[in-house]
DNA sequence: ATTTTATTACGATAAAAATCGTAATAAAAT
DNA sequence: ATTTTATTACGATTTTTATCGTAATAAAAT
């Protein structure tokens, strides 16, 4: 069975996971670095955080010579669905119109986005 | 300007928001019977929390006889809002799109809530 | 009036998450 | 070989959130 904390991440993991999952396996180097685009933070606590991960099994790492090249080792698609399922739960009541609705409400999408979400919908109506 | 704290509700005080959102003004008792069906949690822990809040401006109360009846002063929509923006941040890149199909995809919806998002999107879309 | 009960006040603790500082280490540069 | 630099290890602290226990209080019941 799959270990529940993996696809919960802290905030702060979530963020590193984020990277880790554009960029690929990096260095706590390259994570710290982009971090710190947003906001300033020390590079030992970025080190210790991906530290943890790793116990959690949410990271994993190989030696590199004598640095440690991280890689997530937890799916971006199921840990969103994991993420969103809690989200949806807690915070719209399990309603996924109402989110859905308040999502193309409150944010702007293109004309292909839009109609990718209607043929999406169209398909799910026929069956 | 609106307190920022007041639209970022710790998952425990978003639980006892709900209650309060649905069943309108309520004494500490109402919000502890309706959390402990869920989970055992001792009486004070809520009274503590929900004192919390009141410090926070996120509830208001007002006495009524020796009891304290205790309502929400955060709006829901609002409440809402601001969490699905941070969500759709911190876990989609911003991408409302991907959000709204993760949701469409992962979650039964009737044809009633399909057809209304739908004309939703006709709507945008003409604009 | 006295006792019982329900409620609030408040401090304290526990648990979880985030942050930082110092030391150890190994590679790179000189 | 020695020094400098980059990186990791690790413990400690701080901050935030969640939880609980005890005392104070006021209403209700007797």
């Amino acid at each position: 069975m799959k270990n529940k904390d993996s696809s919960n991440p802290t905030p702060s993991e979530l963020a590193i996971l984020q990277i880790l999952w554009k960029d690929g396996p990096s260095t706590v180097k390259h994570v710290h670095e982009k971090l710190s685009e947003e906001k300033e933070v020390v590079y030992t606590t970025i080190l210790k955080t991906m530290q943890v991960m790793s116990e959690k099994g949410m990271l994993r790492r190989t030696a590199k010579g004598r640095k440690h090249i991280y890689h997530a080792a937890v799916n971006q698609d199921e840990t969103q669905d994991a993420l969103l399922d809690r989200f949806l739960d807690k915070t719209f009541g399990g309603s996924a119109s109402k989110l859905v609705l308040k999502a193309l409400g409150n944010y702007s999408a293109s004309k292909e986005e839009l109609d990718q979400i209607k043929q999406f919908i169209e398909r799910k109506k026929n069956k």
